[in-house]
DNA sequence: TTGTAGGCGTTATCAT
DNA sequence: ATGATAACGCCTACAA
């Protein structure tokens, strides 16, 4: 196997002289080679190996104006991607899907607020066919800027600014079927014959927290006043929440957190006050994070969702974009996939 | 701001014309502009804003023969990435330093060893700089890869083909001083009076563990006997090691854990036997993963690493070789970053 | 089926 | 200090 640990690497050129035909020849090989007698192709294809040429992807690009690339964006502050499996599936999921389709997959962290600028002026750049955002807050400076550029854009779940599910979204974006899911969990407490159910949502500036919030409401007994309180989808934030929630209503039975990590929180406050989980206090957490469901103590019945499909389904809509036009008109869909109720211990 | 939805963008040309100049003095002034009067470069400038151009990646790469962007390469049984805040704390670290030198991330996942032909494919393609790899197995073919392209490469964590820190390298890799942290760990428990010292181990096959056992060992108190049980660094593999420790130790009064995650197993068993942590067994982990620490019951004495320090080591190291010379002949080093013990309340 | 030739947008080497 | 001009490596009409 040749190697070019340094000097210049064979071009289309150098392929050409040593198989004795032209660079378009060559170029036609390389691409696929329909048009090509299978004869000349195959020899062709034996320089191509001798020499170990590698296509240049710059010059690829310079000509076809497409970079092969993705960009995908997570914009989220410390506390939660440190800590949250959640991006590491949704990315593997991307992975997955770009890789199987020769696609790349550039990384794109956001710090802090003056990061915008140097993205967008690497995503005006060219340097990616498309993006797939995540976790946008009402604020985000993103979709503006992905619009302006005219960049086809998928995101993971619903921008703030977006009307709930169903209505005309404007944008393209994957998500899990949260309002859906909550009513899954408080169903289920509520069939357990709790009746004093309350809840502990996300950050309200999060549609995935605010959708669980609206799915409690709806499959709240009619019986049961809601009881509410906000954490920030972390241990401690959950931990907090139960501490709240007790001081507050005493007499509550049940509980469905919006996330795993919160649920956790809250069965170690849970335990520090002597409530007993599930026979004093039933307990739903949301996410089905295995590592953390399965593990805490009792494992958590959870609300579970297909977080490295959700992914895959992203990059499948911008891939299927990219090659259907390449302006990349994106059809404003939502898709909304489904969750369900698994069942351990907690309830 | 000018926009450019759907059409050609302006080039290099189009700012020459517009600001009645050779294209020769565009380039410069886009470039840093040294070599150019004041005013002309106003003027340019000028230009630039008003047409709103942004150079052409490609072109640029054709001629420069440089990317601006290197490859993350991470390969790791899933296992382990969905529930490990550490690729997440490295690859920030490396996100930081990466952006503040104009340099983009392209995230490599390897799902499979049939992954390795398109990785190769892709470093041989000249789409990368450079590359940094993490947690490589001995067999990994990686670094053959690497070598055979000529692409700089700066490895995460002690290859295993490689000899103990302090030996020739061969390789550039930046790793934490795994034996001292645990001989750090193993001596705190000796002089809170441990006198029957066990090991829950990591893999065989990494070095992170084969380290930390080196120091557990270099740091046992002479009368204590070795009592070492292999885990593979999740929650349920502490437990299973744990487990079978108490089975064929029962004496032990302390335990040091590889990781921060099996400690956590092993706290599930010992509570589920009886044994008051850190009374009856003291327990110290490895990692200090804040959220699995501090989240711990009780709280976890650890082992603490600037993790996210050590990704932007690397970063800064391949960098630094990057533009030092173009050829990127990388002095193999190694870098070991100290560990420091957090004490908590587990021992 | 194959070859010829032009151009993609930039940097870099010369002159001037 | 500035401007021509030649690469850089590839794709793609168009011609043969």
């Amino acid at each position: 196997m040749p190697e070019h640990p340094t000097g210049h690497r064979p071009t289309l050129e150098a392929v050409a002289a040593r198989a004795g035909v032209s660079r378009a020849t060559v170029s036609r090989v390389v691409n696929g080679g329909a048009g090509v007698r299978q004869l000349v192709a195959d020899k062709v294809r034996e320089a191509v190996a001798e020499l170990g040429y590698v296509p240049n992807p710059a010059a690829r690009t310079l000509v076809t104006r497409r970079t092969g690339a993705v960009a995908v964006i997570i914009a989220e502050p410390e506390v939660r991607i440190f800590s949250d499996p959640f991006f590491s599936q949704q990315v593997r999921g991307i992975s997955k899907e770009l890789n199987a389709h020769d696609t790349q997959l550039v990384l794109l962290l956001v710090e802090g607020p003056e990061d915008y600028e140097r993205i967008a002026r690497y995503l005006a750049g060219g340097h990616v066919d498309g993006a797939l955002a995540f976790s946008l807050h009402a604020d985000d400076p993103l979709p503006a800027i992905a619009t302006r550029i005219g960049l086809p854009t998928v995101y993971g779940g619903r921008p703030a600014w977006t009307p709930a599910p169903g209505g005309p979204a404007g944008v393209t974006y994957v998500d899990a079927d949260n309002r859906g899911g909550a009513r899954l969990a408080v169903r289920h407490l509520a069939d357990r014959g709790r009746t004093r159910i309350a809840h502990i949502a996300g950050p309200g500036d999060m549609t995935s927290a605010t959708d669980r919030l609206d799915g409690y409401r709806d499959a709240l007994p009619p019986a049961c006043p809601p009881m509410v309180a906000e954490g920030d989808y972390t241990v401690e934030g959950g931990a907090r929440a139960m501490a709240d929630l007790l001081e507050r209503h005493p007499e509550l039975d049940a509980v469905f957190a919006a996330s795993d990590q919160m649920a956790v929180g809250a069965l170690r406050v849970l335990r520090e006050r002597a409530r007993r989980v599930p026979q004093d206090v039933a307990l739903v957490g949301f996410d089905d994070m295995r590592s953390v469901a399965e593990c805490a103590d009792p494992p958590l019945t959870t609300v579970h969702q297909d977080i490295e499909g959700m992914g895959r389904m992203m990059a499948r809509l911008l891939l299927g974009a990219l090659d259907r036009d390449r302006g990349g008109i994106l059809a404003p869909t939502s898709l909304i996939t489904p969750t369900r109720l698994v069942r351990r211990d907690s309830a």
